[in-house]
DNA sequence: CTTCTTTCCTACAACGTTATAGACTGCGGA
DNA sequence: TCCGCAGTCTATAACGTTGTAGGAAAGAAG
């Protein structure tokens, strides 16, 4: 139904390689040829077929991102970022929702269901890091996040240690000793989780402040509930504190409501701070100090390495890996 | 670089369509001949190239989304559900962001760059309902959300009027007679502002409470800080008011952080209510009471109706308007 | 023993592009 | 006059699939 190359070709007596000329800004084409040709063009509606293309050039102009799931803002805002840093390349997305199951994420890298792409960036929340190998694909991949190290691919990520220890000094700062950390995981060492706790201990190690496991709040995922819910333990032990590390905004968000349920005053009586800088922790109620991770930077560097992948695959270059800048925003949470 | 279906062939010593047939299971194959093939495609990491596919079917199995932007809560939860219903027929989400600009929008429409999609979910914000002639595009299209009415697409929308009702009437079943609107647009009859008002309206002439406007607050936008302005002017003002109905929920939340700045309780000296259930409205403090608009309902039939269309583009079937069922979600910030 | 049907398979022509190789102008220089 | 070269254009062959048409073999039906 639509018009192809053939029917402006035709309409405008030009060979089809002409028309192919026009459209991509081929330099040597006579003014009224051209003008002949992009009349046609006008005329019929034209317009390439991209399915076309891709088959001729190898090329689709789509980057898959796979994330756990958009509902969690953390990744809402990063894809936000990716879509807006792809576009600026003229890239288009494509967005996997893997729900930070370990066997969809190793699917989706065995699948050839994104072959209408031309790379991934692909943030794991499952996999681990004994799941490296599994990274060595037939395409362009960039890594996000933080569960695996060392992999075979260019890999995009936060300081998640220094920034938790700058998270850490800054509650230090505000002369709280007895800090609580909320969403930890057990025995994790690699992950968001095992680092930022790192970084927690590195600053209470660095400030001499001796490091109390009773204060230390684990939950599986890191959802709103499970904030408020670890938060809830922690009251319930007796346990003395005076400032909460939430190891992401929601966690800090749902202890938060939490200690307030319980009549504490925020930061008055518990100083609060965040990880991520989600758009929310700006309207909280006090508002969260949080870490800004760099999420901006992340996704640009993420879409420009992978862009630079896929011109060109076979650079023998070595995998790098990329680490953001931090800051520490400070609002009502932590005012002193 | 890739194995093709040449190459299967050849190792399997069969034609390429019989490696084809075997690949889309057309069932009279001998078992044997089945296996190797099977087996070469094995040996050989074979996977069909989706381009070529595309270019013979005409189909690309990708749905375009366009939203404003997913750092929106609303908008995040909606491609979450987009993806997901997608997914269960096959088929993977592209997504653009237009910023809500009706320039973008309008482009968008225009512009041949979604060429690699079958069809589109349409979420304008800029637009308004005199652009209702653009939306006459030669691919399939479903419009979501109240910017357009009696377009010439498929729309796929929520029960604007009647769930702004069912907001206030919850709110007069409390026996509150003054009660604030924040988000409302000037002059706007279409659109979520405008709709919701409308339910309002209608539910005090029911219950023959006077409409005043000195309790209605203006915003431009839908965010929080935006709700946490309109609440500060309320408040300045003078006003009297005993709830508040947020016009959505991350009003709702701006304005609930600034009440509770003011000194007023929740609901005690005010009850609250938005519209969306984020999963946001669970964890705040106190929890919001808010309207479940049927966004899962939304999605999947939204999906539904497009993947018809796009099965078959020329039926002569009129446009149809499909609106959700909501449902009045009671939590603390409307306890009596 | 035919004839018809079903099963299994193959050759080849699309789909709509872009790349390659080459043809035809003029024009400047030897 | 002839050659080379830059500019402009065309015919045709890919890219990797699936659809069409049809052939050979094997059963089923007459």
């Amino acid at each position: 139904m639509a018009a192809t190359i053939r029917d402006v070709a035709q309409a405008a007596g030009v060979s089809i390689k002409t028309v192919s000329n026009v459209m991509n800004d081929y330099p040597h084409i006579r003014p009224d040829t051209k003008q002949r040709v992009l009349d046609a063009v006008e005329m019929l509606h034209y317009s390439p077929n991209q399915s076309a293309r891709s088959l001729r050039s190898g090329k689709t102009g789509v980057l898959g991102l796979a994330v756990p799931e958009l509902s969690l803002s953390y990744f809402a805002e990063l894809a936000d970022a990716v879509i807006r840093a792809a576009e600026a390349r003229g890239l288009k997305v494509l967005i996997e929702q893997t729900g930070g199951d370990r066997d969809r994420e190793l699917e989706l890298l065995a699948s050839p269901r994104l072959q209408l792409t031309d790379g991934l960036l692909f943030s794991p929340l499952g996999m681990a890091n004994e799941d490296a190998e599994s990274l060595s694909v037939g395409f362009p991949l960039v890594l996000l996040g933080e569960r695996i190290f060392g992999g075979p691919t260019d890999h995009v990520t936060m300081r998640n240690v220094e920034a938790a220890r700058a998270a850490t000094d800054h509650l230090l700062s505000k002369g709280r000793r007895r800090i609580a950390v909320v969403g930890a995981h057990e025995g994790e060492v690699i992950g968001s989780a095992g680092l930022r706790l790192q970084g927690y201990r590195n600053a209470l190690e660095a400030a001499e402040v001796p490091y109390d496991p009773a204060l230390i709040a684990h939950t599986t995922l890191w959802h709103r509930a499970n904030g408020a819910t670890a938060m809830r333990e922690l009251l319930s032990t007796g346990v003395d504190f005076d400032a909460v590390f939430g190891l992401n905004d929601t966690l800090a968000l749902g202890a938060m409501r939490v200690l307030q349920e319980s009549g504490r005053r925020i930061p008055r009586d518990v100083a609060v701070i965040g990880f991520d800088d989600l758009d929310e922790a700006q309207y909280s109620l006090p508002t969260l100090s949080t870490i800004d991770p760099g999420r901006t930077e992340i996704a640009e560097t993420a879409v420009a390495v992978l862009a630079e992948r896929i011109a060109d695959p076979r650079s023998g270059l070595a995998p790098r890996e990329i680490q953001a800048q931090f800051r520490v925003v400070e609002r009502e949470s932590t005012a002193s």
